[in-house]
DNA sequence: GCAGGGGCATAACCACAGGCTATGACCTCA
DNA sequence: TGAGGTCATAGCCTGTGGTTATGCCCCTGC
């Protein structure tokens, strides 16, 4: 059963502070750049240390610096506060924004996993800048780039209305993943395309752009799914429960395969799909929308 | 300038409430689930939705499910939600443990990057599980393991006392990053060995496991560095203000390079080097250790 | 057709976490 | 020796988020 998240790992406040006073070197300081007073940050650092029992900054007369526990405490939290903060940048676009600067359309497997990123680097770049965020599926993403409602579009299916300019950002491996104690697990050697064709698979519904770009790459002679379900979520659920394989996003599974409730299988067939940056033919991109499109890039 | 980040995402408790409520089906089963009553949850979620401007929750007589904006969000929420409970389980298992059943000891890279998922992992097979975490570099866990004060060890330096049995968990990638600016950011042949071995380069001290496998992948002729920091952080800072590159195992930047502050530079010189489990040689490994060491070989 | 139960919302009350200001103790350096 | 940093302590207050009790609504089954 899944636990909730204890108390004091729920709010990163005073894991945020730990980071600012590692970061400027007194508490005073990271009292300061969290706009609390000195000994409210001091109080909070304190009673962070005695709920996790663990000495964390080495106090000292002129500055406070992090012992070796501190310094690993605070890599895992930068991790921690770092999630939490693509979530709110992904919050802050998703937002209706009538008075915002850059609207942006993405395909869902651009939305959850990759935007986010993009968006605080963009953020950086643009401190002040609004973004709205779009999220539906390709050929969605393609009409509202093309009734100019955004300025940028992410899709992530093989086809592409005309009128569309299109530049590959990114290339997304797709994933055969099993529960680790499925027959498939242990096997060296990659299942062959006629395997997958001929194995029922945990999947979406017809239309969804990772299942066509599956059902693309065995040149369409797939058989009936063995489930059908509505969300990448579900499917990982049902697939960890042993319900069968499923091939899936490999950005969708990283936090499986890290925690180990999921396995890749290696797969013989090369089951890729290249994941595009969309705007209208002739047109140039400018400002916010050009710098997205960049940072986008820079992850091929 | 970094923020701290705002109060509404500090909290992760509403979001993780969230994402029972999608587990779960109901906002009354999401609250037993956390142990608070039902009215607290709902105004909880309540609070949340106005705060972030978003409607999350579909809520009906019987039962509330998640909206397509809410999805997108939980989607976020759990990879941060995630992030805070593997810190939870690093401190669990950093916290002075006398009455622990398994002790570990990992070099620094293992520690950081990715012991928590690990044991986040092995928390599934074993609930009541407390486990005892030493992070210290390569030698010290050899020597913790040979004198038997911790079950399991994972090293990542070349060399290996006698009395040690080593099995390879997994190959920790070293990269070369610069910041975007920098002139080799844009390089599409990679770097030479000896542009590498010429370049003074922003580094750890001697003695850093990073650094002597970079120096033994190199055959040990580098010049000396361009900066000598303690801390990855504290490079991974310098290289990212343009002090110059640095070679960090690729664990250590994943964070940057999807942020867009760093970027990695392709090398013609294969920068690998393997993170190995030890135990004594003849010891069979039995109980939590060996599914911990199960579970880390499941990512090579 | 109506009772019952599950689901969510509202109301009234309470506790305490965590904020603030003011001040003190300590160290270092000019 | 005083000035200017550092962090800690003390006393006070506010507001968030918890509780229980209750109401309304809708579906289901007798």
């Amino acid at each position: 059963m899944v636990m909730p998240l204890p108390p004091v790992f729920a709010d990163l406040t005073a894991f945020d502070l730990l980071l600012s006073v590692a970061r400027l070197g007194s508490v005073g300081r990271a009292a300061t750049a969290h706009t609390i007073s000195q000994p409210a940050a001091s109080a909070r650092l304190r009673e962070l240390e005695r709920r996790l029992g663990l000495t964390l900054l080495h106090r000292t007369p002129r500055g406070s610096t992090l012992t070796a526990t501190g310094a690993l405490v605070a890599d895992w939290a930068r991790t921690a506060v770092d999630a939490a903060d693509a979530l709110a940048t992904g919050v802050a676009a998703l937002r209706t924004t009538h008075e915002s600067r850059l609207a942006v359309a993405a395909s869902q497997t651009v939305a959850e996993y990759l935007l986010p990123a993009w968006l605080v680097a963009l953020r950086t770049a643009h401190p002040g800048l609004s973004v709205t965020l779009r999220a539906a599926n390709s050929a969605d993403v393609a009409a509202a780039v093309l009734a100019a409602d955004v300025n940028l579009g992410f899709v992530e299916g093989p086809d592409l209305p005309t009128g569309l300019h299109a530049e590959v950002v990114a290339t997304d491996r797709l994933a055969v993943v099993v529960a680790p104690g499925h027959p498939w697990s242990r096997r060296r050697r990659g299942v062959t395309a006629e395997e997958l064709a001929a194995t029922p698979l945990v999947s979406r519904e017809a239309g969804s752009g990772t299942r066509r770009a599956f059902e693309q790459a065995l040149g369409g002679r797939t058989t009936a799914p063995l489930l059908e379900l509505s969300s990448t979520t579900a499917i990982k659920h049902a697939v960890a429960a042993g319900s069968g394989a499923a091939v899936l996003s490999s950005l969708a599974v990283t936090a499986e395969l890290a925690a180990g409730t999921l396995v890749t299988v290696p797969s013989a067939v090369p089951l890729q799909r290249r994941l595009r940056a969309v705007w209208p033919t002739g047109d140039q991109l400018i400002g916010p929308a050009r710098d997205l499109y960049t940072i986008a890039r820079r992850h091929r």
